[in-house]
DNA sequence: ATGACTCCCAGTGGGAGA
């Protein structure tokens, strides 16, 4: 089984792109980040004529999520149930038995910024839900543009960005409470490339230049961990004409 | 450098992203 997650920054731009990438990665299930679309206007026969099923939970300009799968999700789940929230931001379903969980985390801005108050709150709340969901769901998967770097090996210049956002000490906290629910971030079950990132900025020739940021990300449940064969992050969409700025990143469970 | 590039909704500029 492979899953995939890509933050395509406005699927109306990036729809032919999404579609090439599926028909040369045939996963079982793939989540968007920053679909930019509200749901009347989601491509949905486009991606149902590739052969693909799709959940989707949108909104104007901004956020956005999907879920685009083989075999259609059940029990969907759009947004953390008990958080009041405005943004779209999670959708989840389950998908051959595994439950998937796509998420679009609060980029936070600046660390001293309203924004990054909403983050950390958003980031408990994600916390409390996926706990009662792993109860319910032991084979789970958390995936999706995590805007946070575990650690320094995701930072192209760590000191530099050092306690910026994405990179400060409260968002690793967060992120490490997320492990601590018995999840594993797949990327670093195996030796990976240094320098290895899912984002790169579009200014100053970022991507070409290798100034990027790992933050995207595609956690596992105790219950998947040993059936993890790889995850891969695939720059080839990022060499694109017109490229989203992150790139896809793919897990094989055996 | 409070920049750079891209997307969106707007509308001949500005917010947001990361």
């Amino acid at each position: 089984m492979q899953l995939a997650t890509w933050n395509v920054n406005s699927l109306t731009v990036r729809l032919p792109q999404v579609l090439d990438w599926l028909a040369a990665n045939p996963v079982d299930a793939l989540v968007l980040q920053e679909t930019k679309t509200t749901d009347d206007k989601f491509p949905r026969d486009a991606i149902e004529a590739a052969g693909y099923q799709v959940a989707y939970f949108g909104q104007k300009t901004y956020n956005g999520v999907a879920l685009i799968s083989r075999v259609q999700a059940q029990d969907v789940v759009k947004n953390i149930p008990g958080f009041e929230d405005d943004m779209a931001r999670v959708i989840a379903g389950t998908v051959d038995g595994v439950r998937v969980i796509g998420a679009y985390f609060p980029n936070g801005q600046a660390p001293d910024s309203d924004k990054f108050v909403y983050k950390m709150r958003w980031l408990d709340a994600l916390h409390a839900w996926l706990g009662r969901e792993l109860s319910q769901y032991p084979e789970l998967v958390l995936m999706g543009d995590f805007n946070i770097t575990v650690d320094d090996r995701d930072v192209w210049d760590p000191v530099g960005l050092k306690d910026t956002i994405h990179c400060t000490v409260q968002e690793r906290e967060h992120f490490q409470h997320l492990i601590d629910l018995g999840m594993h971030d797949t990327y670093r079950l195996f030796e990976q490339a240094e320098k290895s990132f899912s984002w790169w900025d579009y200014r100053e020739f970022a991507f070409r230049r290798n100034r990027g940021l790992r933050i995207d990300h595609i956690l596992v449940s105790d219950a998947l961990k040993a059936t993890v064969q790889s995850c891969v992050i695939d720059k080839a969409p990022r060499k694109n004409e017109r490229p989203s700025d992150h790139t896809p990143v793919v897990v094989t469970l055996g």
